[in-house]
RNA sequence: GUGGGUAUAGUUCAGUGGCAGAACGCCAGACUGUGGCUCUGGAUGUCGUGGGUUCGACCCCCACUACCCACCCCA
């Protein structure tokens, strides 16, 4: 088994029960998103390179090492060449689509979430995968539909939240702040920089790297000995503009209000580009080093830069592994079970089988059936082994009379049942059990 | 991209410079169409890959690869 062909790099199989659990987590998350008016956005996995230059941005580590992208061959030869590039965020191609398919144009504030695996080439660790999977939402509009309003900030966190708290989500931070707009960004990281190029050739060797690359990145640094420095640097909530810091505080106490609880870090850095405004990260103890489980922000920029018309947004994602595997920690994981295992016995009897199963399908039983070469013995074997509730013996005895033999695993009764009637009586010792 | 750890049966893991192991799982049987418990039997490994040391290497040495964890970055 040395050279068999394995799963690559970074990325892994679901296997039943645990695919179960994640289509319960999405079936929930649906409906939640259903109640905020939120409608699904699918937005292809391949999308044009320029995409992610533009609005990620070109500097980031995401966008600079670590897209899976290639030249498209079929246009390699003529003057239209084209890089591709496997999505490494969700934000980008749903503002794309907004743009491309005049959603301007729809009434109101478009609300759209989306389900989906994301590529980045990083390397893997624990929470961390090259392919993996995010759940994410974005509020998009004209600025005269409402998006820019604080309230969309505040219901946007205050779904986030009361999500978490529906999936059975303990004991995570809403971490809060504001990273400024393209007013006074510019302003904040002069002075920033400034501030840095006498403290920066005293800190560590990733913050004198940082203090050049992307400043800002310098605020998120973890280095015990750089802390006090990094306390002393000019904070980004004293260099907001007026609006920005009117919203700001708007956002803050509606969610005050909704008491929804947050801490604000006036340290926090998000590595897209195209951040302004409300950025914030939801966070878990038992991630962990990854322990982001969603982040977000607004964008209020972003399709103007992709040559759209103004339309304001806000989004998140959340990271769909990791939230799994916080859940992991609290609850037990449960398998799906088959309501009633078919045993046909004796030939011929397959064909039977699969008529009853029908049947019995058909009012929402859930069936599945053995071989009539397997011994009986063989069959309730497996029946109880794979955690069915009855076991329905199918022989020419019960083809000929008509009466079945239904066999309950866990006490051992068994009951002949005329044809008609096994479903019912299958489905109302399900009903008493639950 | 950098550092550390790990690599033996389907799974979780023991193991010794001299014949490859356990538990669980899987398959079969314990007289005909009755499971769970029990008993008996069985299969599965190039001991991650490639080199080296040695009379002899799963074990010692080197390289490579993969996985895990951390840095970095982020969901």
């Amino acid at each position: 088994m040395a050279n068999l062909i394995k799963s690559v790099r970074g990325t892994r199989d679901l296997l039943p029960p645990e695919s179960e659990r994640w289509n319960d987590l999405e079936a929930t998350v649906r409906t939640w998103f259903r109640m905020y008016g939120f409608q699904e956005i699918r937005t292809p996995v391949i999308e044009d390179l320029q995409l992610f230059r533009r609005s990620v941005g070109e500097e980031t580590d995401i966008v600079s090492k670590e897209m899976f992208a290639w030249e498209d061959r079929a246009r390699a030869q003529s003057e239209k060449r084209q890089w591709l590039a496997l999505r490494p965020e969700g934000t980008a191609g749903v503002v794309r689509a907004y743009i491309e398919h005049n959603m301007w144009e729809r009434p109101g504030l478009q609300r759209l979430y989306y389900i989906g695996p994301q590529f980045r080439r990083e390397r893997p660790q624990k929470g961390r995968y090259r392919q993996f999977y995010q759940i994410g939402a974005e509020v998009i509009g004209p600025s005269s539909a409402g998006s820019e309003s604080p309230a969309v900030d505040a219901e946007v966190l205050e779904m986030l939240a009361s999500m978490l708290d529906r999936i059975g989500i303990k004991g995570w931070t809403l971490q809060l702040n504001s990273v400024g707009c393209a007013k006074d960004l510019p302003k904040y990281l002069e002075v920033l920089r400034a501030a840095l190029k006498d403290v920066a050739p005293t800190m560590c060797a990733d913050c004198q790297r940082r203090a050049v690359t992307n400043p800002l990145r310098v605020l998120d640094c973890k280095v015990p000995e750089d802390q006090p420095k990094i306390e002393k640097l000019p904070r980004q909530s004293d260099y907001l503009d007026e609006g920005c810091r009117e919203h700001f505080a708007e956002v803050q106490k509606i969610l005050t209000a909704l008491k929804v609880s947050f801490v604000l870090n006036h340290r926090l850095v998000r590595g897209f580009d195209y951040y302004t405004r409300t950025a914030f990260e939801f966070t878990h103890g038992a991630l962990g080093a990854q322990n982001a489980i969603v982040g977000g922000g607004r964008y209020d920029g972003l399709s103007e830069s992709l040559g759209g018309p103004p339309a304001p947004g806000i989004g998140f994602a959340i990271g769909e592994d990791r939230l799994v595997m916080t859940l992991e920690e609290t609850r037990g994981v449960s398998a799906e079970h088959p309501d009633v295992y078919i045993a046909p016995l004796g030939p011929g009897m397959n064909i039977q089988a699969a008529l009853l199963a029908r049947e019995l399908r058909y009012q929402m039983i859930v069936v599945v059936t053995g071989d009539e070469s397997f011994r009986l013995k063989k069959s309730l074997e497996t029946a109880s082994k794979v955690g069915a509730s009855f076991a329905l013996i199918v022989g020419e005895n019960e083809v000929a009379s008509g009466q079945f033999a239904l066999k309950n695993l866990a006490t051992g009764e068994q009951v002949s049942v005329a044809r008609g009637e096994i479903g019912a009586s299958v489905k109302s010792f399900l009903k008493s059990r639950a």
